[in-house]
DNA sequence: TATATCATCGATAGTGATATA
DNA sequence: TATATCACTATCGATGATATA
């Protein structure tokens, strides 16, 4: 009993609704059988099995053997899976083309009523929540500089930071803009010296923190918790991160 | 206004609502407002403007700049088209990675349950009415046994079992199953003795009732009257009898 | 994330929908909070946070404190756990409470009813689904018992039987049924012996299967998986089975 | 047909619905029947009959009996009452033992989150503009200390800082506050040696921008110009600065 | 006798508007 | 400037009816 309702759960993680996880439990124990018997199996009412059905074989988890009485038939587990996976795929396409098509219009749109009226201020402090959202303004920040990227972090933040933005790194280096980063060591022998950063990197025991400066005018700093950051546009404490970073990377090697 | 609601439809197609769609393209316009005079600017009531606003913050097309009165400044549009795609990414891998871990678990149960009950046959159990129909059904039953028919009967229904059944049995034995059958003798001295059995024979004064189970899967038993019997394809059930015939197998010579 | 989810997916369990769980998560991180505040931080809509407090509350996870703003509290996880199981009772004893009150008027409209057309078959077979089913059938015949019971069951089966059952032998014990069991002990040294069965009850190697029979008169016989079991009304099937019985009771002890 | 409603109303509070009370109703007058004949004695339509019949026997109040037509039997009213009540007994502990199961995780899950953000005060991040309010804000900072205030600044701004400060440091240094201060000698031989600061003093050459972190937890950071500052209470990013400064420290005399 | 469809209804989740201080 | 409510919509699960062989 247990058991079985810890299938139903996991078929519902895998897009599955209550009626369409009984009707494909019922469906494999059956191996292969009719709308009236799976009724009568398992809690489905027999009204709804047929639809429900219908939607389990959309999703690729049943056969439909045509005539009458309809008989239905589990695809086997272990092709499933591969079916799961592959629908995961196809939505995900679907969305990325989808959005392919309308981004130019739009990026065109959106372009045509940016800052019509008013303006940007030059200086400005404003609080990021959400790390995808703090990454894709690192993303913005490198892909923007125009002389150097300094950074600190801890090894595993350093290790998402490469995921994300490694190329956005490189970009920039072939600008001409310099990548610095220095991972706080703490006190135990990190294993980051065996990851290949795309920027120049040292370690030290004495950083601390997790930010980021560019150019020496911006700054975004991680708060606590790392799921909201702080990106301040003023050159004076800008530079002043930038120089203490300077310190800190002369004692590191 | 043809114009502008196009852009509020693909804002919409990107996961933006009414309101969010409206309160990003005003923003857009001023670069950098307070909440009020976006209420102003815009067809979103004064008091949902707030709340918009950090739902807007959260989906990373707006950020909020500290200070009073708070200031909020548009995502550039440029940059919102990477951060969408990459959402589309995580959401794609966060989606992947919970299919990886419930991965096993689900292949395990559900292979667990596959093919648990066989097609079934949906007859399993049936009532069987008229002597002819009965005997025509143990023939049936011998002429498929594989390894075993072992059969419990009264002196005088034993009789009528070898007229219509010897050949049957023999049949079967030539296959090389075993064929026993116990003579309820009740008390009185049978005159069973004096007949030669195609099966293995004992007499028994301690069964009781008439029927047949075949392979220790399939039972034929006789109901009152011997008018009717019932035929029930279980092995637990017909496992039971056979395992009782057994003992009483031992007891009788 | 993970983690949280979880979380989710447990409180889910506990009957709190997906909002009333956000909230409540919410809230416990920030230990007392206002609606908008639990808006912001959540991923509840604005506009919903409120009602949804108000079901929250009245399930006992949170405190709302007037005043205006109004402030919320969560309770304290561990006197949750005592607020759930108390929700539970209560739900029961009103189930129970209401049951008992329509009881009454239910037995005499249905009896009322009862038999006016047509007539019950004397001698009858029928298949009965599910285990409360079965012993629900149990329960009736040893409470219509006139003068024996015998039973085969295996050593777990017994105990359910135990459990479900020993109240009604009781009951049939002093009207002077006799009730006896025979245990499967297979080969293993079982266990059985310690326990201290209502009825007076035997182990024996040598007996398979699980049934009841009421009189010598009727059988109820379980099939395969345990899930579904054979009533039977046939004096002669039934007394064939006791028969059987009889002689295993006599080979163990 | 008022006293008939009665009980169809009885019978959807203990869970039947309106066909199944129907049938349930029809079958106790005929005591037993065939589908077709409930059929047209009930207002349940022909085609329903069949799987509606199924539902009652999983719900204990009928029987199919085995045979040909299949015909079905009402369950007795009276042993409804006791198969009612224990499935209401046998749900309850059902949920309940769920409930053991899974009360362990969900604890540890919610303990764990468990007043994570505290009331966090909303105005963790604020700018403050005016020297004399940014002056205000040291003063309140450093009389809050509790264990170390540290400070770099430029020659001048030390002075000023001085002016407005020395008095609340000497307070908060008889309180065992720890006080140093770094000034940026920048590349000049700086005046700032004549002066004789409340705080332990280094100059340093590598230092850069003005800021104060108080007890490692609260950051105040001027922006550019020096009519405006940041204050942050964030532990993370205050400890940050903290830890460069000690490393800016150590480099100094 | 069934098999195969459909329509309605309450609850949940999400979204769009208002009322009240 | 907010806080506090309300109303509408889509989907899901459950139930009540019909159409079609």
């Amino acid at each position: 009993m247990s058991k079985n309702s810890d299938v139903l759960n996991l078929l519902n993680r895998v897009g599955l609704n209550k009626y369409e996880s009984e009707l494909y439990t019922a469906l494999l124990k059956m191996g292969s059988s009719t709308a009236g018997e799976l009724a009568s199996k398992s809690d489905v009412p027999r009204s709804r099995v047929y639809d429900v059905l219908i939607s389990l074989e959309k999703k690729g988890f049943a056969l439909i053997q045509v005539g009458r009485p309809v008989k239905y038939t589990a695809t086997a587990p272990e092709r499933l899976l591969g079916s799961i996976v592959s629908n995961y795929e196809d939505d995900h396409k679907e969305r990325l083309s989808e959005f392919e098509r309308i981004k130019g219009s739009l990026l065109k749109g959106l372009s045509s009523i940016h800052g019509t009226e008013g303006s940007e201020d030059e200086n400005m402090v404003g609080i990021i929540r959400g790390r995808s959202n703090i990454y894709s303004q690192m993303k913005t920040m490198i892909s923007d500089s125009k002389s150097s990227i300094v950074k600190i972090a801890s090894g595993e933040s350093a290790g998402h930071f490469e995921k994300h933005c490694s190329s956005h790194i490189e970009g920039a280096k072939k600008r001409g803009v310099s990548s610095r980063l220095i991972i706080n060591s703490g006190g135990k022998a990190s294993d980051s010296k065996n990851i290949n950063y795309s920027s120049d990197s040292r370690a030290s025991k004495r950083s601390h923190g997790r930010f980021l400066v560019k150019d020496g005018e911006e700054l975004l700093a991680f708060l606590k918790g790392g799921e909201s950051a702080l990106w301040i546009r003023d050159s004076s404490l800008a530079g002043s991160f930038a120089g203490l970073f300077e310190t800190v990377w002369q004692n590191s090697k």
